[in-house]
DNA sequence: GAAAAATACGAGCATTTACTCGTGTTTGTC
DNA sequence: GACAAACACGAGTAAATGCTCGTATTTTTC
């Protein structure tokens, strides 16, 4: 069994320069129709190159998915003080969204990995990683908010605000700059239609 | 330009098998990862036959839609008499909603042409008219229920509305059916909850 | 019943694509 | 500076896949 080389700082850069170049071609052509010579191309880098680094595509989309994944946890850090759960309904939601948004609109292969559901079934498990993540953030807040919720409940709900959230992410980011606000408030309408039977009247 | 020939009785039985195929082997496999060659065996039939009745895969795509589009309406017509639009809005959704769950759990290639947002671009025409004929759909029983919403604002509500829906179909469809129920239900709510501001208080 | 049109076959072609491998260069270590 | 390990190249390979084409059979037309 093959173990992993020791990255010098050059390959550590390159290892960069793959991700970023991955999320470049996931966001234009999707997972399914982007090829490895591609991404390497779109790197500046030969195709060996790539698969010193990356054992095969789908190692390049785990690593992908897992940047996300932690660029996201960061964002959210950011955007949460203790008591924001406490806020009203409508300011809450669009603090959860806000920095997912950002997130997306700065990495443009986010959708790609997280949204379509027409992935090859070996993609299946960085993908569900990531939405995993995505639904566990939403419902650590819900349990904030509704502790008197029973734990299935919530993460079923949790689960549906997550799927809306991606539904309209492609909308979202795929609009122009100017007509953005627009479907960010649809779908903050959304969520907060669909979360406020759960408050305490 | 070589022109359709008159397809006699077997031809047309020969069609229907194949579109019958297309639909499971796309379930199955999602557009991209179904194959020509795939969905003729399934047919219990030649690659050389199946290109003689569909150009190529494109065009077995786009038939299919059609066909789903059509029973679509059926199903919908059926749903709908004048006055329908009328009903207290969880009733409303709900009559909305269960004939599109039904198609689709009756055919299971529908979600992998309606739903996912990973196709090649050339899909993009079949699978959006698909959508429009749904959008198109709510957008209608919308404008009459809600007749002093501007036309803009109402194709966006359509659209989003659709779009929630096509989100939760994948899960709604793929639950063991004793569960259903429960998905179905939050689908309901998320609609009503999202409606519910344009209701006239 | 003969000519024409439609249907059917399936081996195989052309292309794409994930990935390899032999070879050469750069970087770190002693 | 010598040796090894990491990095880099890019032509090439094996497999997959959409689709063709020559040929053979069935159905329709007259």
């Amino acid at each position: 069994m093959p173990e992993e080389p020791r990255r010098q700082a050059r390959g550590q850069r390159r290892m960069v320069q793959l991700l970023d170049a991955a999320a470049v071609v996931f966001a234009e052509a999707g997972y399914a129709k982007a090829t490895t010579n591609a991404i390497a191309r779109q790197a500046g880098v030969s195709p060996g190159t790539l698969y010193q680094f990356f054992a095969n595509k789908e190692a390049l989309a785990e690593a992908l998915a897992e940047r996300y994944r932690s660029e996201l946890a960061a964002a959210h850090q950011k955007a949460f003080d203790p008591g924001t759960a406490q806020l009203p309904l409508p300011d809450l939601v669009d603090r959860m969204i806000r920095p997912m948004v950002e997130v997306n609109l700065e990495n443009p292969g986010f959708k790609a990995l997280f949204g379509s559901g027409d992935l090859p079934d070996k993609l299946t498990a960085p993908t569900r990683a990531l939405q995993k993540a995505v639904t566990g953030r939403v419902a650590e807040v819900l349990a904030v908010r509704y502790p008197e919720l029973p734990t299935d409940r919530l993460e079923t709900t949790a689960a549906v605000a997550t799927q809306i959230f991606a539904a309209l992410l492609g909308t979202i980011v795929t609009t122009p700059a100017t007509h953005r606000e627009r479907w960010i408030a649809e779908l903050n309408q959304a969520l907060v239609g669909y979360l406020t039977p759960l408050e305490p009247s």
